[in-house]
DNA sequence: AGGACTATTGAATCCTCCA
DNA sequence: GTGGAGGATTCAATAGTCC
């Protein structure tokens, strides 16, 4: 049996590798596997520019079978390596998140959460054919379900204002400085994960000392947070050319200190923007309703989708109560009133202010 | 081969009953499966009053395999009668829905997203050793690759103050008023989703007039929305307790009267189409009128037969759009303008929209 | 220096009709 | 089924340029 070669990024084939390990052996695996997203042509931008997508080799599969036959046996060889009270990650799209999801619960894990990576700025859907792609989907599981893993749990009430951390995290993609470029200056690897998001599953499942093992690699966001972290690592890549960008970044990092334990992203609380289709949507105004400018000279009447319609026009709020005046602007939430019984009217905006209320509750 | 009986709740097994209705009839369906919750023993707040959890005689499968068997069944019953182009949509947790994932993906739905409700007021995590389960999981999928499925992509952006709608759909839990009750004052069913949550599934992707079943119809909440906003419906439901509770809730839902009121923004890609040339024949655009691109860098000149012609290209408007560009495409009612005065020049959009104004008078 | 404007880009299953 | 043509479609953030 071999010694774990700690803090290293290692080219190798994942799952031969993890079999050659001792077993039980690792505190936490953090993977993100390649999430099969079967492109089929090119997408263009509005502006005509080229998306770049996924096309890589690693992320061709044959079918649904071979893609679940390499889910098996990776998540097998992690399983085996695992502390019996270790923990694993898995991060995904709706393209393999589900079946990632079936396979590790067959294999005997035991899945404490589900969380949503929310992204603050996705890629829009270019089409309008559906909803914007905005989150990411990661499981977090327990080896067994009599496990006795790690929850830092007033660590992440710390992160989160003293509040519970929930099973939903808005961050925001990796761009900027953060991502790594190649000699073109372009993206070194097309799909870095930011450090925010690393952080956030090490703090939470980890203590200082501990082994993470990422079979995954690709850019080395794992074990570069982890090493900041204080935390031992070990990455794992079949791409020689991802292992040298990796060994390089890892280099650059200095060994954890204290004071950096403690940078990075905290969540930013600000007061939910509350679309007017929203009050719609949960009942605090039917469809048909009638509002009223405030001398009672013009009327709209709502509908479903959040628009409203008057004599001459059509759209949001805005649009409409500035269209009947003339207006170059207007804010509908307090132009437009509503008659709440037969006597007196008020501004959309007290109905605004009182779903904000209810739903904070 | 029966008539389908609409507009009702129906006490029935959802898989024999679906079986037993003609093939391709529903617009759209809409499932709340079971989620096989393995709540190991009771679950108490910190102030030891009970957690009323889902313990009910219908939660309790044997193993996965068992629910895996129940889910393949009723998704296939479901697929059948769905219409060539209609969509599923299924709610979950993770408990269920990676499963549920898999299963629709093997038999052959094809997904078009995952959007995730977060939960504005999330029972809070008690225990303290899991993140605060704050969301559930929704699955959209088309019946197959090749539907021309329905996405009123629109009436979602105006829902969302003239943003795409994203995948990630914040909305309270139902309670208070919304929340139905027993006679003994508790919640009459375990599960009952608000009815904004199903209100943004119909508008999304189905017209008035359209069918949307609902093969775990419970306290009704589908049925319900559908028909609020115009939609015909079916519920079907196992237990005659359910069956009671749901009729008597559609039966205080008034029909949905006002069809401008449910009716939503109408896409653009449902405009009647004018051929340029028709622009011409109608005398709003004389040949020989000069077209130009937005900076004048380009100009091109009107035919007779609907064709322009540039210095260098000539064809139609789409055509010689983008060629002067060296684009790939080009929408040309856009992108050329056309002088209505010495001063300001408008997109030939503006034509065309006059133009189907008149026409439709 | 600072504000205004432009260009670029991100794990993407991204059009539809008609001949 | 396939090919060609009409024509519909984007949000947030960062970096760079111009004035």
């Amino acid at each position: 049996m071999k010694s774990i070669p700690e803090n290293q990024i290692i080219r190798a084939d994942s799952i031969e590798f993890m079999r050659s390990m001792p077993e039980e052996s690792v505190d936490m695996v953090f993977a993100d596997p390649p999430y099969n997203l079967q492109l089929a042509g090119e997408l263009y931008r509005p502006n005509n520019s080229r998306v770049a997508g996924v096309d890589d080799a690693w992320d061709q599969f044959d079918d649904f079978d071979a893609y679940d036959r390499l889910t098996r046996d990776w998540l097998a060889a992690a399983r085996r390596v695992l502390k019996p009270n270790g923990t694993l990650w898995v991060i995904g799209s709706y393209h393999n998140i589900f079946r990632v999801g079936t396979a590790l619960q067959n294999i005997g894990f035991w899945i404490l959460n589900d969380v949503v990576w929310v992204k603050s700025n996705p890629m829009p859907n270019f089409k309008g054919r559906r909803f914007t792609n905005a989150h990411e989907t990661l499981i977090w599981c327990a080896k067994s379900q009599k496990s006795k893993y790690t929850f830092n749990y007033e660590a992440m009430k710390a992160l989160n204002d003293d509040l519970q951390m929930r099973s939903d995290w808005t961050l925001p993609l990796c761009t900027g400085e953060e991502r790594i470029k190649g000699a073109d200056g372009k993206k070194a690897h097309p799909t870095q994960k930011p450090e925010s998001l690393l952080y956030r599953t090490i703090v939470a499942a980890t203590d200082p000392g501990d082994l993470i093992l990422d079979p995954f690699s690709g850019s080395g966001t794992t074990s570069a947070v982890a090493k900041k972290l204080g935390r031992r690592y070990i990455g794992i890549d079949q791409d020689a050319g991802y292992v040298k960008l990796a060994r390089k970044r890892l280099a650059e990092i200095p060994e954890a200190s204290d004071a950096e334990a403690i940078q990075h992203t905290r969540p930013k609380r600000k007061e939910p923007r509350v679309p007017f289709g929203t009050l719609v949507e949960n009942g605090l105004l039917a469809p048909g309703t009638m509002l009223t400018s405030p001398c009672r000279r013009h009327t709209a009447k709502v509908r479903a989708d959040g628009t409203i319609i008057s004599a001459d026009h059509k759209g949001s709020i805005h649009q409409v109560g500035a269209a009947v005046q003339g207006a170059p602007s207007c804010n509908g939430w307090t132009y437009w009133q509503v008659a709440s019984d037969a006597r007196k009217a008020v501004p959309l905006d007290v109905l605004r202010q009182k779903f904000r209320t209810e739903a904070a509750l």
